[in-house]
DNA sequence: GGCATACTAGAGAGAGGTCTCTAATAAAAA
DNA sequence: TTTTTATTAGAGACCTCTCTCTAGTATGCC
């Protein structure tokens, strides 16, 4: 099969993520990948035939992992209790993630998808897609069931734990416990179950 | 006096906050400002003495400006009413200043103020601990009054406008009058009023 | 008018990044 | 062993950006 692969992909993902929660896309840069694995510059062009590959990967991957797990939090029919939880996990997965949450918390804009390929560009639509419907069919269920709006329960599930560990990931804390109780505290306030 | 200035300080900060929310931190080049503008370049080093303090001053004079204009809405002895008022305010303001929104959305890190000068640092620290204390002190008056905790008061009035704007600042969208909607009824629901 | 001043104007050096290209190398397959 | 192939290795052309430096120009004041 050829020769065994020093720096092989997922490592080079994890250092451009780890440059990325250090210093942004612009830290995020052909040479800094090279300089940070002790690679040449050849073996990451190798992988990734430019730097808007680079980015897209990292975005993609990060997501990707992320929707992953939320899915499984979220379960087939979830109800107000199962949404005021998965709020609370989103807290405490960006506190195990911290590198991946300074992806996620910066959004897709932040690297430069209008410089994608067509193919990642179109895998980025498609996971678009169905994260919109996984949120929208898990935000009418519930909120049927508390008796509030939709937008209310999409809101308490998912923009409330990410507004509440932003300040933290903006001033490059860790996320305190106290941000889970927050934010289950509100949840539950929004979703009307008992506090 | 000297020369009439055809590029002044305010049209070219007002440039770069357009470059800033169109390309984020890295579009922001004495480079691309001086092409943005058709001015030379040495117009703009006359003005900033480096790229560190364009950003700086992009970030400063933006915060400033909105923090001033926050302080007037609170009042000085703000209840929960006047805190809904506030939050729905925050995102009127995004609304009305789509590209200053941009600026406020990123944060003080994606100006990179670890390269800044001393006295725009300075400056930075006195600004933080200014709206700091005031946001402290106004949490917990509206918490007291409305019988709650003073985070989540802290929260309904200043990370939840901004979480709800957050999505379509991020999409390039504009700021739908709903926003200010669900943020009205939110905040409510929180602050403990009659929604 | 003449002078001082504040600003415009832009060339150019130097640094760093992107990407291409060729050669070397190690491991699996024949 | 020989061949094939995936990968490492890194030199180098090209581009863009930052910042410096010198010269020119318009305006207010004496």
């Amino acid at each position: 099969m050829g020769r065994r692969a020093v720096h092989d992909r997922e490592a080079l993902l994890d250092a451009a993520i780890e440059l990325f929660a250090r210093g942004g896309a612009q830290a995020v840069t052909m040479a800094a990948l090279a300089r940070h694995c002790a690679a040449p510059s050849g073996s990451i062009y190798h992988r990734f035939p430019d730097r808007a590959a680079l980015l897209a990967a990292v975005w993609l991957r990060t997501t990707e992992r992320f929707v992953a797990e939320l899915v499984t939090v979220l379960g087939d029919t979830p109800d107000p209790a199962r949404g005021i939880e998965a709020a609370v996990w989103c807290v405490d997965w960006c506190r195990a993630h911290a590198a991946e949450a300074q992806v996620l918390h910066a959004g897709a804009t932040a690297f430069a998808p209008e410089g994608w390929s067509a193919a990642d560009r179109h895998n980025w639509d498609s996971d678009n897609t169905a994260l919109r419907t996984l949120l929208a069919r898990t935000a009418r269920s519930v909120a049927r069931q508390a008796e509030i709006r939709a937008d209310e329960a999409a809101f308490a599930m998912f923009d409330l734990p990410l507004a509440t560990v932003r300040p933290h990931l903006a001033a490059g804390r860790g996320i305190p416990e106290s941000a889970s109780d927050l934010v289950g505290r509100l949840a539950a306030r929004i979703l009307g179950s008992p506090a």
